[in-house]
DNA sequence: AATTGTTAGATTGGATCCAATCGACAGGCA
DNA sequence: TGCCTGTCGATTGGATCCAATCTAACAATT
């Protein structure tokens, strides 16, 4: 874990105003990208040494972590980065199953040309992409561009908390998941385009329930296989 | 502010494992409960002295509220409770009307008998309130009794926050609600004993939109009123 | 042999201390 | 008069230190 942390470390420095806010968001990109694995302890003060701190801004950060549901406090034992069961997993697609509609509704009439275009380029690059960890990251930023004029500033970071989250997931559990529903992501965009809510909507629950069943069954056999 | 919250400081201390879990509930429900207002800088020294604790799980206390929206937090200036603004309203009826539905569906089978006893008798308690609090928290109180079934424990949580968040709302700019929608509960629960989901989620549905444009309304009035 | 009691080391929770930054106010200058 | 600038108090950010608790290994007893 420490080697591809310090990486992310290194990179990402000087862009914070404090030492929280800069581990903070380094140790989630670190948690959700994959680089540290869950069930994975997180030790203060191996963290304070690997970002050049001392221990406060590293519990403050975990602190934050913690209300963000991605590590696990447990007092006097410290802070471990959370699983993922099948029922996080089904947790965190009935979330989005809830919010990315709503999303969706409130941003489809405010979303521009440039919108599209983005979006467009979004496909095309993920046509191309190979990278498992990119591929998401691009997916992200899809869906994101669909949402993002949605003008409620909270429902829109609720969603791509649990986006991120769900990405996370598909990383570990399905790390050469070949296809994205590229031909449900066409659909989709085609009807933002058209500003059909009702298609979109439910494009877009076609494409969270295949997802939540590839994931179920991918589950249902690896507990069925061993168990 | 001190005054307020020295009597849940003096009633709540000595049942959290440590000091910032105490800090972090107490200052979480003196929030939502509108005991601190809107707007009021959180000075940690001052927190530090009412709890009488040092400045430390003060400040990790603050850094949770802060992942949970409840505090706004300024690089060297410190935690504001955050505003209230017709815009947060909308923003938090949004993701409500989302997440609600969705816990409601999961919920509604799984429900039993005493969970429809402890609604109903719930429901009785709401006639004869009149303190406006207590009527928040007992109707917050219903409505999380009917999603409490979900079986999706982020889900769960996610939907009480938001709760709570609206009932903070309500508090401040209607103070004096008198109508919880009592008619609309009733019916609520009865599609739920028919296992009817989809009455249900249409009446839930019909009551997030009441309360929405009654807030609505107030806001347009008061600012129509003023500016 | 298994279980329980004990003790040492590691690790966290909390307190205290120092440095960095912000805001207000006073005084100089055009 | 109005604006800029520099200093000072207040407050936060971060580091270091101490106390409380947990884990694990080992010894003693049955």
């Amino acid at each position: 874990m420490t080697a591809a942390l310090s990486e992310l470390v290194q990179s990402a420095a000087p862009r914070f105003r404090t030492a929280t806010e800069f581990v903070e968001a380094t140790l989630r990109e670190a948690i959700l990208s994959g680089a540290i694995a869950p069930g994975t302890p997180l030790r203060q003060e191996e963290l304070a040494a690997t970002f050049k701190v001392s221990r406060m801004p590293i519990r403050e950060a975990l602190r934050q972590l913690e209300a963000q549901a991605l590590v696990d406090f447990e007092p006097h034992r410290g802070a471990v980065v959370v699983q993922i069961t099948l029922l996080d997993a089904m947790d965190n697609y009935a979330i989005r199953a809830a919010l990315e509609p709503q999303a969706l509704r409130h941003s489809i009439p405010h979303l521009s040309e440039t919108d599209f275009d983005l979006a467009e380029e979004l496909l095309a690059e993920i046509d191309q992409e190979t990278d498992p960890g990119r591929m998401g990251e691009l997916n992200r930023r899809f869906h994101m561009t669909l949402y993002a004029q949605a003008g409620l500033p909270r429902l829109i970071a609720l969603t791509e908390q649990h986006l991120a989250t769900a990405d996370r997931h598909l990383r570990f559990h399905l790390a050469a998941v070949g296809d994205m529903g590229q031909d449900e992501h066409r659909e989709l965009l085609s009807a933002c385009r058209d500003r059909d809510v009702e298609r979109a909507v439910a494009t877009l629950s076609r494409h969270h329930n295949r997802a939540r069943e590839a994931m179920s069954a991918y589950f249902a056999s690896r507990d069925g296989g061993k168990a």
